[in-house]
RNA sequence: GCGCCCUUAGCUCAGUUGGAUAGAGCAUCCGCCUUCUAAGCGGACGGUCGCAGGUUCGAAUCCUGCAGGGCGCGCCA
């Protein structure tokens, strides 16, 4: 069951070849002059270009070839050689019966399913979410949605920051500002009579005090210190390699770290809906690094220098020079691109990706270069199967990145309680609330933010960075994720009267042209999820939804439901249901839950 | 210095891989609620697509140069 624009492409397609003319370039779009066509296909000035002829007399004969098409009203010529084409009323009204009675509401699935694991790009251990972290989760957990519903097996990995330098800063930190802990760090570390389960049995009591808010407060300070303080960075890098080493003391003491962070991480992520299949981190590919780095030793791929272990990814026609990859610091730790080298060969092993997407900042394109092509090179994962997605940056209206008003970096956690309040009153300001349950209500305002927060990113192309402007998020007028939630709430209060009322849906008939608009959005379906799929870009997903929204409310205002005689009522509420499904859909795909009313 | 990305309406952004008259939202102005949620719908206003060349029948889109902005460039992630 494909959609028209396929099925118009294929007879299109079969036209051309029919004439002797390459079929490939017969795609048929949706018609950028809807005043004079519902489709059109350029094919012809591409297919004259290169016979050499003139393209109204190719489009003159594929017209012809296609004029017969019961599907087609009318096929004509327009301009220097567009073809035009009108659907059918009764071509439309079938369309429409199909996706009402699709369960996937008109989108197809992929015609060989892959197995996909999608990397969130980790937050760090220690350090609360911030508005960073905000669009990897968003636009990871809509790629990870979409391709699941294409047909994919997809795994989200949050893949964690929790085995670098900064945790060497940390623990030396801590240690600086707590005596207790500092002692028992050093009587674990020389212990000799641990019990062989230590590292998960053991959970010394002092090191529970230590809080996600001590370690927030420490970093920053400690991270500024190494920096000027070569002595303190020294001891640092000396304390990853313990905690790497696996002493015991270093080690207990961030497995706390790891613990109270953790709690925040399942906090925030709850609160934008976004979930992982894989809680896993840098630390969970330790045990492999070793071995590995034997391997890269044997194929000949690493090199000393300047004291450290690399592996040099250079290519021929390289239009600079790209660094090496570090494997082993002079210091004998594994660095980031260690732990992400050593987890493609993890991910190998354990699931046979077909494709890796790693949904991170752009601005580490470098970084994932260079790993992607050491992991070839050792031959971990084949030449393209690794993909960075990267994105821009959440900005200030300055421009720049988000910062509080102070400076600082706005924590994730108060982003959501900030957008959920400004949720809050709006619904208040609009005169709602009073009639609801408490509960209901919050549940509600929570909804409202999230689709504020997620459509307001995904609306744009993710390799853009976009300005943040809570007002304009949150606002239930325009191209809001709160307006979306509006339009699918109208008609699911439709459907509920309906119910009540007996009526029910029926075989569609497309006759004004407010029904033959939303059929033709709703056909548009799949295209937009194809198109949202091939370039890993699910603006093209927000843009049919927002669409999807335009049509039904063009549709609502023209055509009455309710009130129409029963054939008519019939076919609109079929309408009407299959623009349900298939905004909830689409808004799934986006992350966004729609409440039963606001 | 080298490299990557960006520059489209007053503001925030799309732009179907080179096609017709470059689209939305906000803002401004004008209409439409005794009728299914007006948080809506219809209409108007608003553009040298950063600048200059080039390729092409045809360029916001491809190539070159320039200007402005952002980011990155091995022992942090």
């Amino acid at each position: 069951m494909s959609d028209l624009k396929t099925g118009l492409s294929e007879a299109a397609a079969a036209a051309f070849a029919a004439l002797g003319l390459p079929a490939d370039n017969a795609r048929v779009t949706p018609s950028d002059r809807p005043d004079l066509a519902d489709f059109q296909s350029n094919g012809a000035l591409a297919a004259a270009k290169r016979a050499g002829k003139n393209p109204r007399e190719i489009a003159a004969a594929v017209a012809e070839k296609l004029q017969g098409d019961p599907r087609l009203a009318s096929v004509e010529i327009a301009g220097p050689g567009f073809i035009n084409l009108k659907v059918s009323d009764a071509a439309l009204s079938q369309r429409a019966d199909q996706i009402a009675a699709d369960p996937r509401a008109g989108g197809e699935l992929v015609p060989e399913p892959r197995k996909v694991l999608v990397d969130y790009g980790g937050p760090n251990v220690a350090k609360p979410m911030h508005v960073g972290h905000l669009r990897s989760s968003i636009i990871g957990e809509a790629i990870k949605r979409l391709y699941r519903f294409r047909g994919d097996v997809v795994i989200g990995d949050a893949h964690f920051g929790d085995w670098g330098y900064q945790m060497g800063l940390l623990i030396g930190a801590v240690c600086d500002e707590d005596e207790a802990v500092r002692a028992e760090v050093e009587r674990l570390n020389a212990a000799a009579d641990l019990p062989a389960e230590w590292m998960t049995s053991l959970e010394p009591e002092v090191f529970g005090k230590v809080s996600l808010a001590d370690l927030d407060r420490l970093y920053p300070q400690a991270a500024a210190k190494g920096k000027e303080d070569p002595a303190y960075r020294d001891r640092a890098r000396k304390l990853t390699a313990e905690l790497q080493a696996k002493k015991p003391g270093a080690y207990l003491l961030w497995r706390q770290f790891a613990k109270v962070t953790r709690v925040a991480l399942e906090r925030d992520f709850h609160a934008l809906g976004v979930d992982f299949d894989l809680w896993k981190g840098e630390s969970d590919v330790d045990d492999l690094i070793p071995s590995m780095v034997a391997e890269l030793a044997d194929k000949g791929l690493l090199v000393e220098d300047a004291g450290a272990r690399i592996v040099r990814v250079a290519r021929e026609g390289d239009k600079r020079e790209l660094p090496p990859l570090l494997v082993v610091s002079s210091e004998g730790s594994a660095m980031y691109g260690t732990t992400d080298l050593a987890t493609i060969l993890d991910r190998k092993n354990s699931f046979h990706p077909d494709q890796v997407i790693y949904c991170v900042d752009q601005r580490q394109a470098d970084h994932f270069e260079i790993v992607f092509r050491a992991a070839y090179l050792a031959g971990y994962a084949q030449e393209g199967q690794l993909e960075h997605i990267g994105f821009g940056t959440m900005n200030g209206p300055d421009g720049k990145p988000f910062k509080t008003r102070e400076g600082g970096v706005l924590k994730l956690n108060d982003l959501i309680q900030m957008t959920r309040d400004k949720a809050r009153e709006r619904l208040l300001e609009a005169g709602l609330g009073e009639n609801l349950p408490e509960a209901e209500f919050e549940d509600i305002a929570g909804k409202v933010a999230v689709a504020a927060l997620k459509f307001a990113d995904l609306q744009n192309f993710r390799g853009t960075s976009y300005v943040f402007d809570l007002d304009r998020f949150t606002s239930f007028e325009g191209k809001t994720g709160p307006y979306l939630l509006y339009q699918a709430v109208r008609v699911k209060s439709l459907l509920r009267k309906a119910e009540g009322e007996g009526a029910v849906g029926g075989p569609v008939a497309v006759t004004e042209p407010a029904e033959r608009d939303l059929v033709l959005t709703l056909d548009a379906f799949d295209a937009a999820l194809v198109e949202a799929y091939d370039k890993k870009a699910p603006n093209a997903v927000a843009e049919h939804a927002y669409r999807l929204s335009q049509s039904f409310s063009k549709f609502y205002a023209a055509c009455p439901i309710l009130s129409a005689e029963p054939a008519v009522r019939a076919s609109r509420l079929t309408l009407a249901q299959a623009t349900l499904r298939q905004l909830e859909q689409a808004l799934d795909i986006l992350g966004i839950a729609v409440p039963d009313r606001m």
